[in-house]
DNA sequence: GCGACAG
DNA sequence: ATCTTGTCGC
């Protein structure tokens, strides 16, 4: 069953934590998956797109959309629980299974270590990155001036938190 | 107590 | 995330 309430979904993210493995190698990659979620119906619907491509070529190779009553409320640090329901109905409709996923928030960098990305990854059992356009938590070192610049930052900088 | 707070 | 108007860059 999946939480409802928000002491409930805390709990659960403190006892999947532990199972969470940090890798930088994620193995034989032949099909990579974007994942996203939106929102129609004043939130009350929730949108799933996920998108699967070639891997190195990045050919379209196959697509799900999913809508679903949206679950969870959105609260800073619980999104997963918001996101995933709708996400998991998506990917079970690929007839093209990806060996990664690419999701649209936090992975480790959360105060639980379990933002949507490693939430799904853990669930779905496939290696997965959390792109966040912002930061939730944490602070990293100022970054180079010039766009597109290679740095190497620490995983989940300065995350201490008292969540 | 106050401010911050992925999407 | 979504909505809506105005502005910017190619």
């Amino acid at each position: 069953m999946w939480p409802t309430t928000i002491p409930a979904a805390i709990a659960l993210q403190e006892e999947l934590r532990s199972k969470i493995v940090v890798a930088d190698d994620f193995g034989t990659v032949t099909r990579v998956a974007g994942v996203d979620v939106g929102f129609e119906d004043e939130g009350t619907t929730a949108r799933a797109a996920v998108v699967v491509l070639s891997f190195p070529e990045l050919r379209p190779l196959d697509y799900a959309l999913v809508r679903a009553p949206t679950p969870f409320p959105y609260v800073p640090g619980l999104l997963s629980f918001r996101e995933i329901p709708v996400v998991l109905d998506a990917l079970a409709q690929l007839a093209q299974p990806p060996d990664l996923l690419i999701c649209d928030g936090q992975g480790i960098a959360h105060p639980r270590r379990l933002g949507i990305a490693s939430h799904l990854g853990l669930l779905v059992d496939i290696p997965a990155i959390g792109c966040a356009k912002s930061l939730l938590i944490g602070h990293h070192p100022s970054l180079p001036a010039t766009k597109g610049s290679q740095v190497r930052l620490p995983i989940a900088a300065n995350t201490s938190v008292s969540c």
